[in-house]
DNA sequence: TGACTATATGCCGCAATAGGAATATAGAGT
DNA sequence: ACTCTATATTCCTATTGCGGCATATAGTCA
């Protein structure tokens, strides 16, 4: 995780959005694909892009994944993710994800790790896909 | 030249090295190849890539082109410029090109353009290339 | 065990990138 | 016109990136 590698993972849009979002909360593939509206090919990849550079972080959490920014980062790190929040400011598809993702962490259930606690919660909701239209 | 290509743009170590330097001061080809040590092919490619995102601009000097950095630059460019500037006040390479580029400006003659008014002046100094040995 | 869910991976084709070698271009000086 | 200097471009090769389709893996639930 160097400065170009920094670049490396943002220099596609996709990833960018990602990073946007994982600025804001960790987050697991299903709710990329929600918001992104992108396929789960496509998801999975750029993450595995992402954590190839040590860009983020995964944890298990029953079947999801939870993808999140690396609890320790490099300044170099720290300043373009600054950066990317600044320059996105009044982007609309950047500002839409982020209201996207308020739905979800508002609605969805699944990954405990992400959003909720218990698992009594969990069963509360629905799953991050039966979302897709309440987000749309 | 959106946020993305701004990317692809610093998403390589030489190229990157190019835009922190053009920050400083519109430099030409010799003076690239001088500070950064690489082929003319390879700077000259650099360059025109930088060329074709918009993110750089060039203007003759008789045999010389100086480049510079975009007279109008969108916000995401300034931000990125001012946070490439942050990342790399500790590293290495990129302060002692900077040193380099300082002692090719006190020194260096050639392109009027890019640091000197007068013919005259040009004939007191040696072009770029010569000044290799004092940079290194 | 078998079915289901979430995610990852292998293979494919295609486009883009990177850099070297050789060559082309353009302006300057004689 | 010829030469020199600075730079660009073309051709070639190797590598990487991107995205789709199909398939594999791993965990869950009944």
């Amino acid at each position: 995780m160097d400065l170009v590698q920094i670049h490396q993972c943002f220099s596609d849009r996709t990833r960018l959005r990602i990073a946007h979002l994982l600025a804001k909360s960790p987050l697991c593939v299903c709710h990329f694909q929600t918001i992104l509206g992108e396929s789960q090919v496509k998801i999975s990849k750029h993450l595995a892009y992402l954590r190839d550079k040590g860009m983020v972080e995964v944890e298990r959490d029953q079947n999801w994944m939870v993808y999140s920014l690396p609890r320790k980062r490099i300044p170099e790190l720290e300043a373009n993710l600054k950066c990317l929040q600044d320059s996105v400011r009044s982007d609309q598809v950047f500002t839409r994800d982020l209201k996207k993702l308020a739905v979800i962490q508002k609605n969805c259930c699944e990954p405990t790790t992400a959003f909720h606690k218990s698992k009594r919660d969990r069963r509360r909701y629905g799953s991050a896909k039966h979302l897709a239209s309440a987000v749309a």
